[in-house]
DNA sequence: GCCAACGTTGGC
DNA sequence: GCCAACGTTGGC
């Protein structure tokens, strides 16, 4: 990680596709986006990109931080050419999952999009957040 | 171009 | 299961 590198959050219902089917498989393709912030977000990411991995409905809780090994390019799942994915691979389980809660309670993240903009399925998050969150999850990045 | 109707997401 | 938030669609 560099100061360049930029932070992300996605989010995923466990129930289609959890981080433990993300570390098991190794590597996916991030598809299904089809909401335009969401989609520019994708856009946005760049090769060495961090990105948290978030359950959404069940769990609400941020697993684990993936890593962009490949920039957004046309959703394979569609032929739709206004959609992208990326390509992510796991980097590190947090080893102590941070549930939305404690995001909620959390002085430092009042004004994270995960909070703001609930329905929002990619999106960024500021370095401070990104430093907040690894030491709420016990993890770090090296 | 406005806005009502409708659909989807996700927290509770 | 409900509903708030918000994006999209289509009639005018």
């Amino acid at each position: 990680m560099d100061n360049k590198t930029s932070f992300w959050i996605v989010k995923q219902e466990p129930s289609q596709y959890s981080w433990e089917d993300f570390v098991k498989d190794g590597k996916t393709y991030w598809d299904g986006v089809r909401n335009y912030q969401a989609r520019n977000n994708l856009q946005a990411m760049k090769k060495g990109d961090l990105v948290f991995f978030y359950h959404s409905v069940i769990g609400k809780e941020i697993k684990g931080i993936a890593k962009v090994t490949r920039e957004a390019y046309p959703d394979p799942t569609t032929d739709d050419e206004r959609w992208v994915v990326v390509d992510l691979k796991p980097l590190k389980a947090f080893a102590h999952p941070v549930n939305l809660e404690q995001v909620k309670s959390h002085k430092d993240l009042q004004e994270i999009a995960l909070v703001k903009q609930s329905r929002l399925s990619v999106m960024p998050v500021t370095k401070k957040e990104s430093q907040v969150l690894l030491k709420m999850g016990k993890t770090s990045i090296h």
